[in-house]
RNA sequence: CGGGGUGUAGCGUAGCCCGGUUAUCGCGCCUCGUUUGGGACGAGGAGGUCGCAGGUUCGAAUCCUGCCACCCCGACCA
């Protein structure tokens, strides 16, 4: 049953199809590409979420909602944002059915065409720029704060579970603010925000930088992104913020009174992370033997699983295993107690190794004799016996080190697989036998950039901030440069 | 949209080339019993428009034609 679920990103999807965070790819081609997310895989995504709204309101942050259809003039009013997105846009163009006439079912009513097509939004920017405008008048109303948990649709060509589905759940911060430098903050401070919940909460270690041209949001002026390594060597962009200068408040003729009492256009920002953020837990942590969750994200941190034979062992074991839980819990770590009679337990070990839970305690007749429980780890599969006595501090021990642990591990790993190349040789070398990051010099320009993602797949995943600036020649062309900037081939 | 591949039970599959009883096997599911410290065992049972439509034939999962769907690779992207 073990398969290699580490090396190739066609191995996860049969993780999810299997038994995880089972995402159903609907049968109806129109839906194609689209998740069921099941209750497991749903409880993980709200866990992010908690944790990410606290943080987004720890930074002044405020919740909106705003419609999902937007009508398709606003989406046109910003040219790169337009240019960037409606190859890829679903479009309501009728707002009724009716019984067709030879019994056959139900068609579309020509009658009922919408004299302006709606395009389920792809993100948001265009409908909430639309909505500021009547909300700013003077520097008084601003900053606004607002983030939005929302849906969107993105009619891609390729969908790949949890990567890149046609519909994902995401957040999207828009924030106005009267001056550039404010509006920069903020986008450089969400992104700290977003590396911040990689590192600590998902346990993936993540780099900051910022995206060359050719990688920049459709309509922003500067790009910021955490970029994280999977266990296949490819990277995945695990969020991003961006600057939109004054773009959109252009666009959408956006203008506050300064306290001077001058018209001036407002800055904005837009700050994203989405359901694959999932994705990117499961290929970073997951081993041959399924699931390994990081505590701080995992629906349930430990699972308690009794061993009896016949009620009334059982009733006494319960005993026991209920004040168990009820310490962790007193220490707000969850807990499952597992008493479900119709498996035995080492399945019961097999399925939640598989669901990734980090912890689980096993309790049975000689445990109870000998006042203690087995403690097994997920991470390193270890297993020790420990005295029911201050059960709940070592737990609560084990946890913090297992979180510690897999995001050491991570960065271990990103660390053996970030390599310098000084030539085009060396370079293709790293790329095709090594995988991972590759920092080398880039020309700087747009034309190199698609010259070696043509001859390689290997794009500029960003330059890093606080880049050390070192003289260099171009990996590509030999020309000069002034740093070396990551490459690797991604998702 | 281009190139390749595949459709048989909830999942994974054999059979197809070379047409012939009641469509194979494993997992899973249901019942009963024995089990329960690492994915239990035995016995019995349920479950199928063989992707769809048409054709050839005495007879089609198998051969022919058309259609549909899905998967993989590429362009696009959080």
């Amino acid at each position: 049953m073990a398969k290699n679920f580490t090396t190739r990103e066609e191995d996860y999807s049969q993780w999810y199809n299997e038994l995880v965070v089972k995402a159903d790819l609907a049968e109806h081609s129109a839906v194609r590409g689209c998740m069921v997310i099941k209750p497991y895989g749903y409880a993980i995504w709200e866990k992010i979420q908690a944790q990410l709204d606290k943080m987004f309101k720890e930074t002044g942050h405020v919740n909106a909602y705003f419609p999902l259809f937007i009508p398709k003039s606003y989406l046109s009013k910003e040219a790169a944002h337009v240019e960037g997105f409606a190859k890829e846009c679903a479009v309501v163009t009728h707002y009724r059915l009716k019984n067709a006439e030879d019994g056959s079912g139900v068609i579309v009513d020509p009658d009922a065409k919408l004299e302006e097509e709606l395009i389920i939004r792809p993100t948001s920017e265009t409908i909430i720029w639309n909505t500021y405008r009547g909300w700013i008048e003077s520097y008084r109303d601003l900053p606004i704060l607002v983030n939005q948990w929302a849906n969107v649709v993105r009619w891609e060509m390729r969908t790949r579970l949890f990567l890149r589905t046609a519909e994902f759940l995401w957040q999207e911060g828009h924030t106005a603010h009267a001056t550039k430098e404010e509006a920069i903050e903020e986008s450089e401070k969400m992104l700290d925000v977003y590396a911040d919940f990689a590192e600590k909460w998902m346990a993936i270690p993540v780099i900051k930088g910022i995206k060359t041209e050719s990688e920049r949001f459709a309509g922003a002026v500067e790009t910021y992104c955490i970029e994280a390594l999977m266990q296949d060597g490819k990277a995945l962009q695990a969020g991003t913020s961006h600057f939109l200068g004054q773009n959109f408040a252009k666009a959408f003729d956006v203008k506050f009174a300064t306290k001077e009492g001058k018209q001036e256009y407002v800055w904005a920002t837009s700050w994203g992370v989405s359901t694959r953020l999932m994705g990117a837990i499961i290929m970073t942590h997951s081993d041959d033997d399924g699931l390994v969750l990081p505590p701080n994200l995992a629906p349930h941190q430990v699972v308690i699983v009794p061993i009896y034979k016949g009620d009334e062992q059982l009733k006494e074991i319960s005993e026991h295993a209920l004040k168990i839980k009820k310490e962790l819990e007193a220490k707000g770590i969850s807990v499952k107690y597992d008493n479900r009679d119709t498996h035995k337990p080492g399945f019961k070990f097999a399925e939640y190794e598989f669901k990734g839970v980090p912890v689980r305690i096993a309790i049975g007749p000689r445990d109870i004799e000998n006042g203690t429980v087995e403690v097994a780890r997920r991470d390193t599969k270890e297993k020790e016996v420990l005295q029911q006595k201050d059960i709940a501090i070592k737990i609560e021990h084990l946890l913090e080190n297992i979180q510690t642990n897999l995001y050491q591990k991570a960065m271990d790993f990103r660390e053996e697989k970030t390599n310098k190349a000084n030539s085009w040789d060396e370079f293709k070398d790293i790329l095709e036998n090594k995988g991972g990051f590759v920092m080398a010099h880039w020309d700087g320009t747009a034309e190199t950039e698609e010259k070696i993602k043509q001859e390689t797949k290997a794009t500029i995943r960003c330059i890093p901030l606080n880049n050390k600036l070192e003289e260099g020649k171009c990996v590509y062309t030999g020309n000069l440069s002034k740093q070396r900037v990551i490459f690797a081939k991604s998702y």
